[in-house]
RNA sequence: GCGCCAGUAGCUCAGCUGGAUAGAGCAACUGCCUUCUAAGCAGUAGGCCAGGGGUUCGAGUCCCUUCUGGCGUACCA
C-alpha cells in the first residue's frame, strides 16, 4: 500500500502550493485561480528526480513569465523535513527536485514490510468487478485468439485485484441457440453415418466439418452403440449435443488450466433460457417501450437508443445520420430468442442480479459492432451500460514461425489451437507474449518464443531473478544473511546504479495502477524488463561478495528486495520466477 | 459507402492522457569474463513520429483532412 512515487509527487505538489501561498502572502506573486501543481518524473534524470510544471501552467493566470514564477516559488520554498534535498529552475520554467536518502530508505522499508504484497494498492477497493473472457463456443477447439484473450483476461483480473478490487473471473458457456443446434445436427449426421454408412446420410451443408465432430460421434457410438438409432430426432440431437458438451467443456477447462487460467464461475447460457430470464428481460424492454413487432419478429429500437447515446456524447446530428443505424431482432419469427437477447439478459444478470459495479468483457475485435448495441440495450434497461460495461477488443494473432506465417499445426495439420500451442512453446512464454496491448495486431513468432537467448525478453527477466538467487546462495554459504532494513546504512547505497534500481522498485506500484487504468497489463512486462536491466547494471557496477561488511550488507539487502519485486511482478502475469537457470 | 482499431529506428514495440535533445529490445558494428551466473554490461550507428493543415508558450500526444493496413456493417454467435 506504500507508494513512494505517489508520496513524493504529493509532497512536491504541496511544497509548490505552499511556496505559492507564501509568495502571495508577501506580495511577490498575485493571487489567482491557479491549477493544481502537476508533478512528473523527467525523462532525463539529469533534470532531477521529480519536476513540477506549475510555473508554466500558472503563467497565464498569474500574467508573469514562467521562469519568474518558478524563481518566486523557489525563494519561498522550505524543503526542511521533506524527501527532497534540493530544488532548482530549468528550461522554460520547470522546477526540479532532487531526492534525499530518506526517500530511498522509505522505498526499501516498503518492500521489506509488505513482501509479496508489495506493489498493491487500494484504488479500486470496494469495487466488485467481473472480468469475462474467452467464452469460446463449446462446439469445437479453442483458437489462438482465445489463448490471447485468456491470458489477457486472467492477467487483467490479477491486476485489478492488486488494486484492491473484488474480482470475479467468468466464462460464459454458449450452450444454447443456433450454434448448438448446428453442433447437434453435425454430431448426429456423423453418428448416423457410422450406423448406416457415409453415403446413406447427408451431412448438413453448414455443419461443423472438423474431425473432432467425428470423434465425438465415434465416442458416443463406442459407449452406447446404436441406442439412438430409433429414438425421435429431437431427442437424439439433444442427447448428442449434451454428450458433446460433456466431452468438450472439461477439455476446455483442462486446456485453460494448462495456461494457469482458473475461473471463479462458468455461467451457462441455457440457464437464462430455462429460468425464463431471457423472456422476462425482453418483456421488460417491451414494457419500457423499446420494442416493436415487424415481419413476425420482435425488434429492439437499437437505432434510437444509440442515436440518443451519440447525442449525449456530443456527436453532430449530421454525423449520426450518416451512420445508417439499424434495429436488432430480439425474438425471431420462429419464436426463438436471438443471441443478442440472451446476451442482454446475461448482462442484466451481471449488474441487476449479481450486483457488479463494473463488468469488463474481453472480446475478439470482430465483435466490435456488438459493443454499442449491448451497452445501449443495458442503458434502455436503466443499468448504465455505457458507463459500467467496458469491452476490451482484442486484435487477432498472426502466428509466425521464424518469420514465416503459419496457419497449420505440424502435428494435426489443422489450424493451430490453443491446446496445440503449448506443444510448441512453454506456457510461460505464451503468457509473457500474449500479455500484450490488446488493440494492436500481434505477431507471435513461435521460433522466438522458444529461443533461449537474449532475443527472447522473458529470459532476460528470469535470468535476473535466477542471478539474484544464485548470489544469495553463494553469500549464505559464507554466512552472510539478508539484513533488516533498519540495519542498513543508506548512505552506502548512493551510487548511480543503486539509486536507479531503488527508483525502479518504487515505480512498481505505479505500473500496476497504469495497467488497471488502461486495461493493459503489458505495462508489467515492460516494467519487469526495465527492473531487470536496472539490476544487471547495478550488478555489473557494484560487487557484493567480498566487500566490507556494511557495504555487502546494504547491497545484499537491495538485491534481495529486487528479487522480491521481480517475483511479485512475474506472479502477477502468471510466469514462474526460476531460482536457477 | 459508413464505422471501429492501428500507422513512431531495418524488425517488435514504449512514450506515464500537452512538457525539456522522441526512447527500449532485437538485428549491425566496437569493446568488457584468473573475482557473486557473459542468458550479462558499456559504447557506436540508425527517425520528415504515414502526408498535409489547425489549436498554444509548447503537439508523437488534442482537432480537421488525405493515404495505407486489419476488422465489422445478419431474424450468425
Amino acid at each position: 500500500m506504500i507508494n513512494m512515487i505517489q508520496n513524493a509527487k504529493t509532497q512536491a505538489a504541496s511544497l509548490a502550493m505552499a511556496a505559492y501561498e507564501s509568495a502571495v502572502a508577501d506580495g511577490t506573486l498575485p493571487r489567482a485561480a491557479v491549477p493544481a501543481a502537476p508533478v512528473e518524473i523527467p525523462k532525463d534524470t539529469a533534470n532531477g528526480d521529480f519536476t513540477t510544471t506549475f510555473a508554466m501552467a500558472a503563467a497565464r493566470a498569474l500574467r508573469q513569465p514562467p521562469r519568474a514564477i518558478a524563481q518566486a516559488l523557489l525563494d519561498h520554498m522550505d524543503l526542511t523535513g521533506s524527501y527532497f534535498t534540493s530544488a532548482e529552475i530549468a528550461g522554460p520554467g520547470f522546477l526540479n527536485f532532487r531526492l534525499g536518502s530518506g526517500w530511498y530508505a522509505g522505498v526499501m522499508e516498503a518492500v521489506e514490510s509488505e513482501g509479496a504484497a508489495y506493489g498493491t494498492c487500494d484504488t479500486l477497493k470496494g469495487q466488485k468487478i467481473m472480468v469475462e473472457f474467452v467464452s469460446a463456443n463449446p462446439t469445437g477447439p479453442m483458437h489462438m485468439g482465445n489463448a490471447r484473450g485468456g491470458v489477457l483476461g486472467d492477467t487483467l483480473a490479477a491486476v485489478l485485484s492488486a488494486c484492491g478490487a473484488d474480482v470475479t473471473r467468468e466464462f460464459y458457456v454458449n450452450d444454447a441457440g443456433h450454434q448448438i443446434d448446428k453442433f447437434a445436427h453435425s454430431i448426429e449426421a456423423r453418428y448416423l453415418q457410422i450406423l448406416h454408412g457415409e453415403d446413406a446420410v447427408p451431412f448438413p451443408e453448414d455443419g461443423y466439418q472438423g474431425a473432432d465432430i467425428r470423434e465425438l460421434a465415434q465416442a458416443y457410438y463406442d459407449q452406447n452403440g446404436d441406442k439412438l438409432d430409433a429414438v425421435p430426432e429431437a431427442q437424439r440431437q439433444e442427447t448428442l449435443a449434451q454428450f458433446g458438451l460433456s466431452v468438450n467443456l472439461p477439455r476446455m477447462k483442462t486446456d485453460l488450466e494448462r495456461y494457469k487460467i482458473h475461473y471463479d464461475n462458468w455461467f451457462y447460457e441455457s440457464t437464462l433460457h430455462e429460468s425464463g430470464y431471457v423472456a422476462e428481460t425482453v418483456e421488460l424492454l417491451t414494457e419500457k417501450g423499446w420494442t416493436y413487432e415487424k415481419d413476425g419478429a420482435l425488434w429492439l429500437r437499437t437505432a434510437d437508443i444509440m442515436r440518443e447515446n451519440l447525442r449525449k456524447a456530443g456527436k453532430k446530428e449530421a454525423d449520426i445520420e450518416k451512420l445508417d443505424l439499424k434495429d436488432d431482432v430480439l425474438r425471431r419469427a420462429n419464436g426463438f430468442y436471438t443471441y443478442f437477447a440472451a446476451d442482454i439478459a446475461y448482462h442484466r444478470n451481471k449488474f441487476a442480479v449479481r450486483g457488479f459495479d463494473r463488468v469488463i468483457n474481453i472480446w475478439g475485435a470482430d465483435h466490435h459492432g456488438h459493443v454499442a448495441r449491448l451497452k445501449g440495450a443495458l442503458d434502455a434497461l436503466g443499468l448504465q451500460g455505457t458507463e459500467r460495461l467496458d469491452v476490451v477488443l482484442m486484435q487477432l494473432v498472426k502466428l509466425l514461425r521464424d518469420g514465416e506465417v503459419v496457419r497449420m499445426s505440424k502435428r494435426t495439420g489443422k489450424a493451430i489451437s490453443l491446446h496445440d500451442l503449448l506443444d510448441e512453446i512453454p506456457v510461460d512464454a505464451a503468457r509473457w507474449f500474449f500479455n500484450a496491448k490488446p488493440d494492436t495486431q500481434m505477431e507471435f513468432d513461435l521460433g522466438l518464443a522458444v529461443r533461449e537467448d537474449s532475443e527472447n525478453p522473458i529470459y532476460y527477466v528470469e535470468y535476473a531473478h535466477a542471478r539474484i538467487c544464485s548470489l544469495l546462495r553463494a553469500l549464505a554459504e559464507e554466512g552472510a544473511s539478508v539484513p533488516d532494513q533498519a540495519a542498513v546504512d543508506m548512505s552506502l547505497l548512493s551510487g548511480e546504479t543503486e539509486q536507479a534500481l531503488i527508483k525502479q522498485i518504487a515505480q512498481f506500484c505505479e505500473e500496476i495502477k497504469l495497467s488497471a487504468r488502461d486495461y493493459d497489463p503489458s505495462h508489467i512486462n515492460r516494467y519487469l524488463q526495465e527492473l531487470a536491466a536496472c539490476f544487471h547494471r547495478f550488478y555489473t557496477a557494484c560487487r557484493i561478495k567480498g566487500e566490507e561488511p556494511a557495504v555487502l550488507s546494504a547491497r545484499l539487502k537491495l538485491a534481495d528486495e529486487t528479487r522480491q519485486v521481480l517475483r511479485n511482478g512475474l506472479r502477477l502475469i502468471g510466469v514462474d520466477a526460476p531460482e536457477r537457470m
